[in-house]
DNA sequence: TTAAGGATTGACT
DNA sequence: GTCAATCCTTAAT
């Protein structure tokens, strides 16, 4: 069970079943896993003007076009990663933003990445946030999330959770056209809502 | 080749 | 609440 076949679908489907998912990755200097509290979806296939991937593949998002299961990093304003678990099946572009989390093992070293960050909750409560406190960088660009150093434990039943207007994205006027942000309730490591200082 | 903008965060008023 | 940081990617000459 392959848990990989349900990343197969698009990722308006797939983000919400996510949630409460456990994501791990392990480097150097240990191991940092994060279960997951917040994500939004992203489509590729021209309908969603928010997503990278709306004008066609480019060698940035190439990786959202490839395999389910595999990791979309990405750099933005740069100075943050961000990372995002790619959907649908190969040659479509759908992915997965993870937006927010829980540290559940390793919080020295998440703490230690994000020496900024005041108490537990923050340190994983914003998609770059996210992407630090775990060990995220623009070279795990493309791995796979079901194989060594990363692993994904998805959740035995589907929780019950929330829905609503994407955050930081410029060119959707209304976002309510793309209720596409999935959250777990009274979380508190789910990041609050923002609408793109552009927009 | 050049110009414009960004799936954000942290610091400061 | 507002605003700067900072360089890579994309789109337009």
């Amino acid at each position: 069970m392959t848990d990989r076949s349900f990343l197969e679908a698009p990722a308006v489907e797939v983000a919400p079943r996510l949630l409460g998912a456990v994501i791990r990755h392990e480097s150097d200097d240990g191991v940092v896993a994060i279960r997951l509290t917040e994500l939004e979806a992203y489509l590729g296939d021209g309908t969603d003007p928010g997503s990278h991937a709306f004008r066609g593949m480019t060698k940035r998002n190439a990786t959202m076009f490839g395999e389910p299961g595999h990791l979309y990093a990405y750099f933005t304003y740069d100075m943050h990663t961000c990372g995002n678990i790619v959907c649908s099946p190969s040659g479509t572009a759908s992915g997965a933003l993870m937006r927010g989390g829980e540290v559940v093992e390793g919080h020295e070293l998440a703490r230690a990445r994000r020496s900024t960050s005041k108490n537990q909750h923050d340190l994983a409560r914003g998609p770059a946030r996210l992407a630090v406190a775990l060990g995220i960088r623009l070279a795990d660009n493309g791995s796979d999330l079901f194989a060594p150093p990363f692993s994904l434990e998805l959740p035995h039943a589907p929780f019950d959770y929330l829905s609503g207007p994407r955050t930081g994205v410029s060119g959707e006027g209304g976002t309510e056209k793309y209720p596409w942000r999935f959250w777990l309730p009274d979380e508190p490591s789910v990041s609050p809502y923002r609408r793109h200082p552009k927009a």
